[in-house]
DNA sequence: AGGTGGATTGGAACGGCGTTCCATTCATGT
DNA sequence: ACATGAATGGAACGCCGTTCCAATCCACCT
């Protein structure tokens, strides 16, 4: 921490420091999942002990967080300026679902400890456009709560769904599975499940998500 | 499975089944949270080893999917009847929120493996009314889908939230404590936040999530 | 009534995890 | 040069999910 300690810390050769560790968890994070991040592929990756990663990481919780706050940081800044709020709160929500889609892992992290982590980033920038629509107050607060409670819980959603192989063939595999199982309900008791599955066979979850934005937004602003 | 099978569970004392399993999960989940089911625990409770609970059930997924589905199914009945489309989407909406809210440990559940769990029964409460409202095809489906990603979404964000003591004065400690936090930034960079700090601190989550309802159904309707 | 064999049990054992511990090494101020 | 605290890395601990398997149970057959 004083002046010596980050002296000695650049003088070393390939030191450790939290940013070095972060970035290696983030690159095992995208590899394989949640479950390939761990304190002894961590301490191989970086050709050391796992002890030693203890002194700039608290614990596991911390780097996650850490790690998800890093991601989400970086995309939040490379929002382009939108001058219409609309435009604005919109960029927001499809940069966090790609974000997302990109860093599944980051999904979960997101509800486990929210005040901890980016979270006053994502309010603000979907806050920020409401304001410029003229809302103030509770109705303020609440509109953006909405906002991103909606933009997280699809995007955790999504993070669920299996990795996306790049052909999109077992994502349509997929679907199909899920659609063949819906329908295969008692059209009686699940009119809505059974007369839909067709259409989630071929939805496209992108165009879905901005839909809900929308409704939202057309909630706020009518 | 034969009636060999059966009729052998019926007459053991106090056989083990999977529905005595996942009640007993229940139990320790609702107890000590996600962290305090185990095998060990598990079996302890039931006075058996871990080893005959892995004949009823395949792993702790399944076991952790059953028990959210019990949970849910559960709420899901109990919900009365109403006449109004968006009465009956708004009874739902609150069913789920307050059982998340009792039963926190199925929140992050209810993302991990969305298809496999009650998600089918979920989507026909709010579907339907939907359907009451005369939506059809893709605008059905997408508001559809637009509702369930908000309940679970705000559902899970709660779900994270340390749990409340009896008189929630561990609930005003800790908003107050995050009202600080938000205080404490830029407030030129972060006018928003800066900005509902102070009503944040007091906010009834019940309240500012069927805001978020009706905000959708607003949209939905107009 | 007694035996038989599949269904079911329960406890030991395995590998892997997060975390702790601690002897050792390093870079620096004196 | 040496002393000192920062930093390292590898061994060890306790717990986890899961597997394995010898022992037990019980519906059925003879």
């Amino acid at each position: 921490m004083s002046r010596r300690g980050m002296a000695a810390r650049n003088q070393r050769s390939e030191a450790l420091s939290k940013d070095r560790i972060v970035e290696a968890a983030i690159a095992l994070l995208d590899a394989g999942g949640a479950q390939a991040l761990t304190f002894r592929a961590l301490a191989a990756r970086l050709e050391t002990g796992s002890g030693a990663i203890y002194w700039h990481v608290a614990d596991k919780n911390e780097l996650l967080a850490a790690a998800t706050d890093h991601v989400v940081a970086r995309v939040i800044a490379d929002i382009a300026d939108e001058a219409d709020p609309r435009a604005a709160i919109r960029a927001v929500a499809l940069a966090m679902f790609d974000a997302i889609d990109a860093h599944p892992w980051a999904g979960p992290q997101l509800f486990r400890e929210p005040w901890r982590s980016s979270m006053p980033l994502i309010f603000e920038r979907v806050g920020a456009p409401l304001m410029a629509l003229g809302l103030t107050g509770r109705r303020l607060l609440d509109s953006a709560s909405a906002l991103v409670h909606y933009i997280l819980g699809v995007a955790g959603q999504n993070a669920a769904n299996p990795r996306l192989a790049p052909q999109d063939v077992d994502r349509e595999a997929f679907l199909a599975h899920v659609a063949a199982q819906w329908m295969q309900l008692d059209p009686e008791a699940y009119p809505f499940v059974h007369q839909t599955a067709l259409q989630m066979r071929d939805h496209d979850d992108r165009a879905q998500f901005l839909f809900g934005i929308d409704l939202i937004l057309a909630g706020i602003t009518r």
